[in-house]
DNA sequence: TCCATACATGTCTAGTATTACATGTTTATT
DNA sequence: AATAAACATGTAATACTAGACATGTATGGA
């Protein structure tokens, strides 16, 4: 499948960018779907370019500091290009420690379990709002010729997702609560 | 973390199966929040016996054909339980192929992209509609102490998880199809 | 001038996961 | 009697990912 592939080639589509800038998107602008640590990013980065997808000018910052700017090539963007037209199966459902949890929680008292969902609440309701945050950014919905369009879907498909949580955790937690009224 | 490990042991906890009981209900009951497959699960199994979490009894189905039923150790039962409490650090995000070919639409015309956005949502629609079937099961909300009411809730979970999704993908289709208005 | 933070690039190891390889039995249907 | 599908258990090769290890430069503030 190869999607850290198709996801720096997509991004030096956009421009050409050194490593340590391609680590910074995809640990701000890229997570709410996409992640890589620099110590996959570099490895991939020689891959691309032993494969001509990629080819790179090495710049100086500063006095010696050396840095690597990656160029798309046409092959890789005829390769992105593909990949983007490409209909795929839905994966799987991502797996989820914390419903795990949750599916065997009749172990626990209720009062413990409302703590673990209300110690998910409040870690999801904090990312709610910082991408509550970011939103602030798109008064309207931007134009779909502009790569700001696909920013602005996945961030819209990312706070609905949080939404969604929030109203599951505080589902889960009136189930639980009923059944202390209960006794 | 060990999820697979704690996944294991919440079922055996349940009632002692043998390695291909476990598989099945991996990719049947479980699998809309966690999966595996039975190359993973034998050699967790053979791990989990060297380490005294579980035990098994060789039994003979049919004429000669061996079959190995685990059981949870009472060790294993603890460090489940110990697990189970865990206070955790939500997960990051997960990583989300589709919503990485979304960011990178607006290299593709309004029309791919809303036929994209149309198979998934018939994906997504198909998986919700089975979820649907299953919950019929669940009459009312089951009895907090017994294990149906994880069941139930990973299930009620995973049904707003698929028809947030849908929205999403109409959303996404309809500013598409705004967009395709205006020329 | 010192120090902290950010910039910048890489490798290595361990853990996790997928797919293919490999083998054989049992049961139900035709 | 033949065949297909389900039962049953494993290993090997490959891929992906995270975290630690490793090294050094540049910049701005105290």
């Amino acid at each position: 499948m190869r999607a850290l592939k198709y996801a720096i080639l997509g991004l030096l589509n956009r421009e050409s960018m050194t490593g340590y800038e391609l680590s910074k998107v995809f640990n701000h602008e890229l997570k709410e779907f996409w992640y890589a640590s620099h110590s996959q990013i570099y490895p991939e980065l020689k891959k691309l370019n032993e494969e001509g997808e990629v080819t790179f000018d090495v710049q100086i910052s500063g006095d010696i500091l050396e840095t690597k700017r990656y160029t798309i090539t046409e092959s890789g963007r005829n390769d992105f290009i593909k990949w983007l037209y490409k209909d795929e199966t839905i994966q799987k459902t991502p797996k989820d420690p914390f419903r795990l949890r949750m599916y065997f929680a009749h172990h626990l008292d209720c009062k413990a379990r409302i703590h673990l969902l209300e110690n998910q609440k409040m870690q999801h309701t904090k990312r709610l709002n910082s991408l509550n945050k970011t939103m602030e950014q798109y008064p309207e919905v931007p134009n779909v010729e502009t790569d700001r369009f696909g920013d602005f879907l996945v961030l819209r498909g990312a706070i609905m997702r949080e939404e969604q949580t929030i109203n599951w955790l505080n589902e889960c937690m009136s189930y639980c609560e009923s059944a202390i009224e209960k006794i």
